[in-house]
DNA sequence: CTTTGCGTTTAGAATGTTCTAAACATAGAA
DNA sequence: TTCTATGTTTAGAACATTCTAAACGCAAAG
């Protein structure tokens, strides 16, 4: 391959580097990504080692990432031993199946603390004096907001 | 106040500072914001301080970015120098600024190193052979579907 | 069976982030 | 002016993340 087509190559991998690390995402994962998706052909993980120039055990790691997100796709490649890769190429659905296992995920498990709180609160409400009691009654107002905030969130996440 | 009150203020201080971990945020701005949350009257910096058990010095730069995000707000407090907060407790439109103030940002860098990316790929055309040629080829349609893409997500942005 | 090629795991080095304690700045009180 | 109360900045400690190099495991080739 040519090296000033090399060098455009590099460059967009750069871009998807920063970009991911800007999104709070490993950066070499974002350069893997990008590397796949710009080549025509599968790439192996030696190939992504060679260009990138980071350890194959970062590699190792860092592939297994990007398949648990469905980005990248192994591939079989005909008369070589080696682990081809492919990006899959609708980011947008690979960003939102983040989004969602991400959200869903934490809206359980905060939902379910907060009742644990709220019964927290109703246990505790019984043996209170006036000036207390109104200090708890704030409380159970805004957890119930934050459980119906959650509710929307994940309304919102059904539509997108 | 009752500690038994207090213990589950502090839970529910620690659940939105896990949440705020998880989602990469940093979990002290997210107790920090819980606490002025769930209180029913402004709440001064070392209120925060003794309470959340951190230094003054942290409160001190994470009530800068709770602000900076306008997830608070300074309140004057008639007869005290010291400084209030109380919480902005439109916790949905607090995400959405954020989202939409970083991916705009984001957005128009990209777009722009991908424009550089382009003019290198038409300055290359010139002087390739047919096989590089090829692959130019595929290196423009992709970078002009990762600019659409980029296009499609600021729409999104908008309507939310 | 032994060797080779390839991916995975792991220990610890390198780097990045966040926190504290202490120095500092400043406005108001005395 | 000097002292006090308050918030900010900063140097470096504590902690967390990411990376490499090397050891390891295993399947295919010889």
């Amino acid at each position: 391959m040519n090296s000033e087509i090399e060098k455009i190559r590099d460059y967009f991998i750069e871009i998807a580097g920063s970009m991911a690390g800007n999104l709070g995402l490993n950066s070499i994962a974002g350069q893997m990504y990008a590397l796949l998706y710009i080549s025509s052909e599968p790439v192996s993980l030696d190939e992504i080692t060679d260009i990138l120039k980071v350890s194959k055990g970062n590699v190792s790691v860092n592939i297994r990432v990007l398949e648990r997100w469905g980005a990248v796709k192994k591939v079989w490649v005909k008369g070589s031993r080696r682990n081809f890769y492919k990006a899959n190429e609708d980011i947008l659905e690979i960003i939102k199946n983040r989004i969602k296992e991400g959200i869903t995920k934490r809206t359980k498990e905060i939902d379910s603390e907060l009742s644990r709180a709220e019964e927290m609160l109703q246990s505790a409400g019984k043996q209170l004096n006036k000036e207390d009691k109104k200090i708890t009654d704030v409380y159970k107002q805004k957890i119930a907001d934050i459980k119906k905030l959650s509710a929307k969130v994940e309304g919102l996440l059904r539509i997108i």
